[in-house]
RNA sequence: GGGGGUGUAGCUCAGUUGGUUAGAGCGCCAGCCUGUCACGUUGGAGGCCGCGGGUUCGAGUCCCGUCACCCUCGCCA
């Protein structure tokens, strides 16, 4: 090794020894007589001294040294003078009195310094990430990640579960996501697809007697991106047999205690609180709600049906519902100006437009449409547990518009008004999952989840009479409003599978050739199994409390999916495009100038 | 694909109603400084105002287009 000690392990203890530390030269400050380097490594900052009595050679290079040069510095570790100790610093109570700098590698003046306080543009950081990576924040953020994937790692060791790397290049399946595609070289027309998941992979696995498989999976899904949404991204992917929703579930729960409680000293009271599908919808307006404070939605329908106001009078004779929510202490804090920016947000969300109504403090209705409610004003604030200085919000719509326009609101005034910490954790799962969508395109049923997914067993016969009412065995771990994982019991026998693909419109002749195999192998002695996949970036983002995915993920991609440091995706060599017999349509576009220095 | 935001020095940003030579802090370079730790201090260098077009006597500022990045809807079985 080059050096004995990392730069942020040195302790009075340590006064007196000969020791050499290596690493970049984070600050130097040069007092002509005195010059201090804070020396930086990824363990933390330690404070080199070069005195006047250093000799010249060392005292040069202490003068040489700039940002982010690589030194190896050789000192003896001193105690700092009284009074000029820096309780900021770990390692603040002492410093290095170097005897010999040696210049490992200089540095260009960086783009931006990996220690100032001023953050750099996204971009900035993006182009050039191996500097970036030498913030502590980024560090920070890796290394819980570390922590957390060796967490969920110990425990399904512990629990028996076997780690098995399923393939990267697979075989593309044209229902849900859009894959990734992998030109073939030996089979020219032929492509490989990139695993959006490796579902199939593991009930395989299950078919062939692992019992209980484990992977921290890569995944791909060509979809647009979002603040917590990447083109690749890694799930803890996880599948048991002859198991039922409650012996997964006790798995993940016993990892969310354990991660909350070695990441965060939190203390989570299992079991997590479940909800349906259906109350999540009802009293939340979506099905991964934020449970981290009220604002729920309260039915008005019945109430509603009995005013003359047109509004609500159409909705409910269109079959839709009245819905509302209550935002207690709230009237005197929106201005008209505000109440007009809720009104956008739920148009944006589909609704045709808001009711608002604030309790004045006699008790009496105010807002645009309080006269035309005056026969049902009483009730209305009955039912929605208003008073006084309270505000609530009505949206009238078919039930989808209420849910999405609803749920817009709460997130949006839950942050607004501040109505949670921020640093709370809450875990809950929602279950009984709807079997299938309507596609709002060919109007066919779609999955919910995906295929493979086992309907309730006493929910069998609506695949038959009324597929809407199925609801599957499934159940997605929910934590502060965000998705963190979701799983299924999956279809064991080959029948209910024939049938369900049949339901989802995929021909007998389709399912044969694409999933052969799979109801090959159902036929085979399938255990009854299930499983579940974490989204690992989103659970780190959230245990870091970090508003981005790409936050928590080395080298990620922007929101168009380039990657700004190495300029992928690029063009090719047209001899490599004439070896996988892939010819392309569109004119390539120039190659995208790669930054400065990158 | 739709909606919104941003783009000015290496970095973070300011730039008024369209007006002469585009500013600040940090960083960089040089001088001074023996105890600083966001060192201090003096001086200096550094600009395709994202790019292209237009309006105008005159554009960083107004208009049109375009590109990049961010947020978001659609999409994400």
């Amino acid at each position: 090794m080059l050096r004995t000690h990392t730069c942020g392990e040195l302790r009075p203890d340590r006064i007196g020894s000969q020791v050499s530390l290596c690493g970049w030269v984070d600050r130097v400050r040069d007092h002509k007589g005195v010059i201090f380097i804070d020396l930086r490594d990824r363990w933390g900052r330690t404070q080199v001294v070069v005195g006047p009595d250093a000799d010249s050679t060392t005292l040069a290079a202490a003068r040489a040294a700039r940002s982010e040069w690589v030194l190896r510095v050789t000192g003896t570790v001193g105690a700092r003078p009284e009074g000029t100790t820096n309780p900021k610093l770990a390692t603040g109570a002492v410093e290095v009195v170097c005897t010999a700098i040696e210049v490992l590698n200089e540095a260009e003046t960086p783009v931006f310094q990996p220690g100032a306080t001023d953050l750099p543009g996204e971009e900035v950081r993006l182009a050039h990430r191996w500097l970036d990576l030498r913030r502590a924040a980024m560090q920070d953020n890796l290394f819980l990640r570390s922590r957390i994937v060796k967490i969920m790692r110990d425990h399904c060791d512990e629990l028996g579960f076997i780690d098995v790397e399923t393939p990267m290049l697979g075989r593309s399946t044209p229902e849900g996501a859009r894959d990734f595609l992998v030109p073939s070289r030996l089979d020219h027309g032929s492509f490989f697809a990139l695993p959006q998941s490796p579902q199939l992979y593991k009930q395989l696995l299950m078919m062939a007697g692992f019992d209980r498989y484990v992977q921290v999976a890569k995944c791909f899904r060509d979809e647009d991106l979002r603040a917590d949404r990447q083109p690749e991204f890694t799930q803890l992917d996880l599948e048991m047999s002859f198991v039922e929703a409650d012996d997964v579930i006790g798995v993940i729960e016993g990892l969310v205690r354990r991660t909350a409680r070695e990441i965060l000293g939190l203390d989570v009271a299992l079991p997590l609180p479940r909800l349906t599908y259906d109350e999540c919808m009802e009293r939340f307006g979506h099905d991964a709600p934020d449970l981290r404070y009220g604002l729920e939605i309260v039915d008005l329908t019945p109430l509603a049906a009995e005013s003359e106001f047109r509004v609500f009078r159409g909705a409910i004779e269109a079959g839709g519902r009245v819905r509302g929510i209550r935002v207690p202490g709230a009237a005197g804090r929106f201005s008209r100006k505000e109440l007009d920016e809720l009104t956008a947000v739920a148009v944006e969300a589909g609704a045709k437009g808001l009711v608002w109504l604030k309790v004045e403090p006699d008790g009496s209705w105010s807002g645009p449409v309080a006269k035309n409610l005056t026969g049902i004003a009483a009730g209305l604030q009955e039912r929605l547990g208003c008073g006084p200085g309270d505000l609530a919000l009505v949206v009238a719509d078919s039930f989808e518009v209420t849910c999405k326009a609803l749920h817009t609101l709460r997130k949006r005034l839950g942050a607004e008004l501040g109505l949670y910490d921020p640093k709370a954790m809450n875990f809950s799962w929602v279950v009984d999952f709807p079997m299938f969508a309507r596609d709002t395109e060919s109007g066919g049923w779609t999955a919910m989840h995906h295929p493979f997914t086992a309907p309730k067993p006493e929910h069998l016969a609506f695949l038959d009479s009324d597929p809407a009412s199925c609801r599957a065995v499934a159940y997605d771990l929910v934590i502060n409003g965000s998705e963190a994982g979701g799983g299924t019991i999956r279809i064991h026998d080959s029948a209910t599978q024939e049938k369900v693909f049949k339901l989802l419109g995929i021909t007998a002749e389709m399912a044969r050739e694409r999933f052969g195999f799979l109801l090959d192998a159902l036929r085979s002695g399938a255990p009854p199994h299930g499983g579940i996949a974490l989204g690992i970036d989103r659970w780190v983002m959230l245990f870091g409390g970090l508003d981005s995915i790409r936050d928590v993920i080395a080298f990620p991609k922007t929101q168009k999916a380039s990657d700004l440091m190495t300029g992928a995706p690029a063009a090719v060599e047209p001899k490599q495009l004439v070896e996988l017999g892939v010819r392309v349509v569109a004119p390539p576009k120039p190659a995208a100038p790669r930054p400065e220095g990158g």
